[in-house]
RNA sequence: CGGGGCGUAGUAUACCGGUAGUACGUCUGGUUUGGGACCAGAUAGACCGAGUUCGAUUCUCGGCGCCCCGACCA
């Protein structure tokens, strides 16, 4: 992508009403655009960004065995009344069009996949099946806020899994627990799984995936030794206890941003839309559900607050809308700029994802856009560089310079997965 | 939903009961070119409605919108 011809540009400031970090940063850099108090519009950038996320989180949930679908999202209200949740789930939006019929539009997706699969998964020989979706979801927030992090209309991955018994559901989130930590991992954040309140319809515990930063929404104990963290709401515990699970660590508090959860459901949606599938014996039994969400958009807002600095954003790699910010300082001079043509040009052929800064420019402006935009790699092209046959590159990250041959500049940009 | 704050060019802001100034951006011309450069010129603005007033962007009321704290958070 060449600059110039990107139809967003950046700013030097944020507008007055975005106080978060990452809308802050995220407007101001031109991945997004506000629609109004918790809706926003993804521009290039921010698309991409997406994109990237999703493609991880697709590839984990196919992993485990996931099954990905694309459910409506506008809705019948019958089946939202069928469940309660007309009634009871506050954030439920409602329609009603010219007809006086009455609608909603999915904040989540029990009331479509309930009956899909039980359309479908009629015998015992059917389980487990999983299936997810990655799509808009919309709540009917009393107040939308934090930029991204807590909007009307987001972007969540939506998993629901279908089992014969509690011994198998417990199976399946064992490994979807790891497929989520791998998620988190690939995305360059370090994830918590906690234990958490189970929500309006369940009295079981669910567990929420929690990342460490200070936009958190929620506080948290964690164990400074063993794996053990808890949500303080559920908690018995205060900061400075001893881990009562190894006995060994120390209870930190900490703020924290949900990433991602997961509720046990019973057989609740199974019993209220009546599917059943047959077992062995033949007989009519309600299957074990599951859900599993997580949040896109959101993981887009924490990346921003947990990894920008002073300069701007600071995006992984597996995430980066581009992998190279080719910056070139190239004045009028013709031969330079053909030069750094046909470097855009090698690296595109290389299949390396690269912006290439080919506007008329300033060398300041041109940096300052480029760490606030935050591609992992800054490769500056000039007269000097040209001169001297080398690359000079930047890692956003850290800050290091090396100047690399074309080889090495290759090997360095070439992976595409997180390196740490 | 309770409490608080704020609505002025594309963005950030200033002043004022007598129709608005600055910076950045954008456009034109010129000089520049390794950390947001300079000169000259141009462009563009009072959320909506009602009231008070000779006159309202300014004061009052209502609406709408946005932000923050809390509550809520499938």
């Amino acid at each position: 992508m060449r600059q110039s011809r990107l139809f967003t540009k950046t700013r030097k400031e944020a507008p007055k009403d975005e106080v978060s970090k990452n809308a802050q940063l995220l407007i101001r850099a031109g991945f997004i655009h506000k629609e109004m108090a918790g809706v926003y519009s993804y521009l290039p950038l921010g698309r991409r960004v997406l994109e990237n996320i999703e493609r991880i989180v697709r590839e984990e949930m196919d992993a485990i065995g996931g099954q990905e679908i694309r459910m409506a999202t506008l809705h019948p209200s019958e089946p939202w009344k069928q469940t309660g949740a007309w009634d009871n789930v506050d954030v439920v939006f409602k329609i009603q069009s010219r007809t006086e019929k009455e609608y909603t539009v999915g904040q989540s997706e029990e009331e479509i996949v309930t009956p899909i699969a039980g359309e479908y998964a009629t015998s015992y020989k059917d389980l487990p099946v999983a299936i997810y979706q990655i799509g808009q979801k919309y709540r009917d927030e009393l107040r939308a806020k934090s930029g991204i992090m807590r909007g009307r209309e987001f972007s969540m991955k939506d998993m629901y899994s279908f089992h014969e018994t509690q011994e198998d559901f417990d199976r399946f989130y064992a490994e979807a627990k790891e497929a989520y930590l791998r998620v988190y991992s690939r995305l360059g954040l370090v994830a918590k799984a906690t234990e958490a309140s189970g929500g309006a319809f369940t009295k079981k515990l669910s567990y929420e995936f929690m990342v460490l930063t200070d936009a958190g929404e929620d506080d948290i104990l964690y164990c400074d030794t063993c794996s053990y963290c808890t949500n303080v709401e559920v908690s018995t515990q205060n900061e400075g206890d001893e881990c009562t699970r190894c006995n060994q660590g120390v209870l930190s508090r900490a703020k924290a941003s949900e990433v991602g959860n997961i509720f046990d459901l019973g057989t609740k949606y199974a019993q209220d839309f009546n599917v059943t599938y047959k077992n062995k014996e033949g007989e009519s039994v309600h299957p074990i559900m599951g859900c599993f969400g997580i949040g896109i958009t959101r993981l887009m807002g924490v990346i921003v607050e947990a990894l920008a600095d002073e300069k701007g954003i600071v995006w992984p790699t597996t995430v980066a809308p581009f992998k190279v910010h080719l910056v070139g300082l190239l004045g009028d001079d013709t031969e330079l700029r053909e030069y750094a043509d046909g470097v855009y040009a090698s690296l595109k052929d290389k299949g390396i994802e690269v912006l290439f800064d080919d506007r008329d420019a300033r060398p300041g402006e041109k940096f300052a856009d480029s760490d606030l935009i935050g591609l992992p790699y800054r490769v500056v092209i000039s007269k000097k560089t040209k001169e001297e046959g080398r690359f000079e590159v930047v890692e956003r990250k850290t800050g290091v310079v090396t100047f690399l041959s074309e080889e090495e500049l290759y090997s360095m940009v070439g992976g595409r997965e997180y390196q740490g």
